[in-house]
DNA sequence: GTCTGTTTAAAACATACGTTTGACCGGCTA
DNA sequence: TAGCCGGTCAAACGTATGTTTTAAACAGAC
C-alpha cells in the first residue's frame, strides 16, 4: 500500500459496517480490521469516531447535494415559472440519487440505509452535523413540496411529509431485516431504482389523498 | 417499598430510556438509577439485559396482540364472509392500538418508537424473540391485507406494506426529533389518535395507487 | 420464630470500548 | 549523509459496560 489509500479503505469499511450494524454497534476495531489498517489510523486521520461518521456522510452527501441542486435548477427552468408538480419533484430527487456515481453496486442502498439510520438512531452529533452542512438543499426540497401541494393545509402537509420521510427512510434503513420478518419467499428484486419506482407512486398517492375526516369511519375514537 | 414494584419500576424506566436513546446506548446503570433500584436487581429479576428488552416488549405486545385478535374476529364477523376492506383493516389495527389501556399519556408513542427501533436497530435476539412470540397476529394482519388488495401483485403488495410500516413506525417514533428538523412553528396537535386519523387515509391511498410503471416518467433509469 | 423470597449495598469481575502514546519505518529535502 | 516528517504499528491507557458475588437487611407465610 504505497502511499495512503488508508483513508479510503477506512471510509469504505466504515460505510459498509455502519450500514449493516448501526453506529454504536460498530467498533473502531471492526472497521480497522475489515479495512486491514492499524487501529490508530482512524484517530490519526479523522480525529475521532464521530468525525469518521461525519466523513462517511460527507463523502456521499456533498456531491449528492450538488447534483440535487442542479436537478432542481433544471426542473424549475423546464417548468418556466410554473411550480413543478409533486411527481416531478419526487422524481428529481430519486433520479439524482440513482444517477450518483457509485463506488460499487450497493452504493445507493448503503447510503440510503445510512440516511435512515441517521434519522432513527438518535445520534445528536450527527443530526447537528447534517443540519449545519446540508440544510440548504433540504429547505429547497421542502419549498418545492409546498408549492406542489397548495391544496393541503399546513398541518396536513406537515404530517404527510413526515409520512413520506418515514416510508422512505424506514424502507431504506431496514436492510435485510424486513425481508426476513415479512417471510418473503418470493424472489424480490433489490435494486434501489426498482424500489424507488414503487415508492414514488405510493408517496404521491398518499400526499394527494382525500382529507382525513372524509375517510375515517370513526371521527373521534375514544381512549381509556 | 414493601414487596415488589421493583420489576415494574425497572420496566418503566427501561421502556422510557430505550425509547429515548436506543438499546445499546442505554446502560443498565442508567436504568437502575432512574428506577431507583439496585444495579443487581435487573440481573436478579430478568437474568440479562437482553431478557429485560424482551420483557419490555412482552408487557406491551402480549395484551395488544390479544386485543388485536379480538378486533379482527369482530371485523370478520361483521363482514360476514366478505373480506374486510383495506380501510376497515387499517382502522381495526389503529383502534386496537389506541384503545389499549395506557400506563401514561405517552404510552403508545413510546411503544411505537420501540417497535421502530426493533426493526431498524439490528438486534438479532430481538427479532428472533418477536418472530417466535408474535408471528400469529402479524400473519393474520398480512392475510387481511392481502385479501383487501387483490388487485396488487405479490411484489407490489410486499413493498407497499413495507412503506406503510415505515411511515407508521417512523412517524410514531419521531417524538421530538422531526418536529425540530422540519422547523415546525405551527402549533401541531400531538395525540396519537389525531395522527392516526391523518395517517390511515395516507396509507390507504398509497396502497391503492396506480401501478408504478404507469406513473413513472422514466421507465428504466440508467445507472453507472 | 423461622424460613423463604426480595431488596439493598458495595465491590469486584472480565471484557470491550475510544483514545493516546512512543517507537519505528521510508522516502524526502537540505 | 543527516535530518526531518507523514504514516504506520504494537501496546497501553482510562473508562464504561454487563454480569457476578458477597453481605446484610427486610418482608410476609407457615
Amino acid at each position: 500500500m504505497a502511499q495512503s489509500d488508508t483513508v479510503d479503505r477506512i471510509l469504505d469499511a466504515a460505510e459498509e459496517l455502519f450500514a449493516d450494524r448501526g453506529f454504536s454497534e460498530t467498533s473502531l476495531r471492526m472497521i480497522t480490521s475489515k479495512a486491514k489498517v492499524n487501529l490508530a489510523a482512524v484517530n490519526y486521520h479523522f480525529g475521532s469516531k464521530n468525525a469518521l461518521i461525519h466523513a462517511v456522510f460527507a463523502r456521499f452527501l456533498t456531491p449528492f447535494s450538488a447534483t440535487l441542486d442542479n436537478a432542481f435548477d433544471e426542473l424549475e427552468a423546464r417548468c418556466d415559472g410554473e411550480p413543478p408538480t409533486l411527481n416531478q419533484t419526487l422524481w428529481a430527487l430519486t433520479e439524482s440519487a440513482v444517477r450518483m456515481p457509485q463506488r460499487n453496486e450497493k452504493g445507493i442502498s448503503i447510503f440510503m440505509r445510512l440516511l435512515g439510520l441517521a434519522y432513527t438512531q438518535s445520534q445528536g452529533h450527527l443530526r447537528k452535523f447534517l443540519e449545519q452542512e446540508y440544510s440548504q438543499p433540504f429547505s429547497r426540497f421542502m419549498r418545492l413540496l409546498k408549492e406542489a401541494t397548495p391544496q393541503l393545509s399546513s398541518v396536513d402537509r406537515y404530517w404527510r411529509i413526515q409520512f413520506m420521510l418515514g416510508a422512505t427512510a424506514f424502507t431504506m434503513s431496514s436492510s435485510d431485516a424486513l425481508r426476513d420478518i415479512l417471510q418473503n419467499k418470493l424472489g424480490v428484486e433489490t435494486t434501489v431504482q426498482e424500489i424507488a419506482a414503487r415508492l414514488v407512486p405510493f408517496l404521491a398517492a398518499g400526499m394527494q389523498a382525500k382529507d382525513a375526516m372524509l375517510v375515517s369511519p370513526a371521527a373521534k375514537p375514544s381512549v381509556a
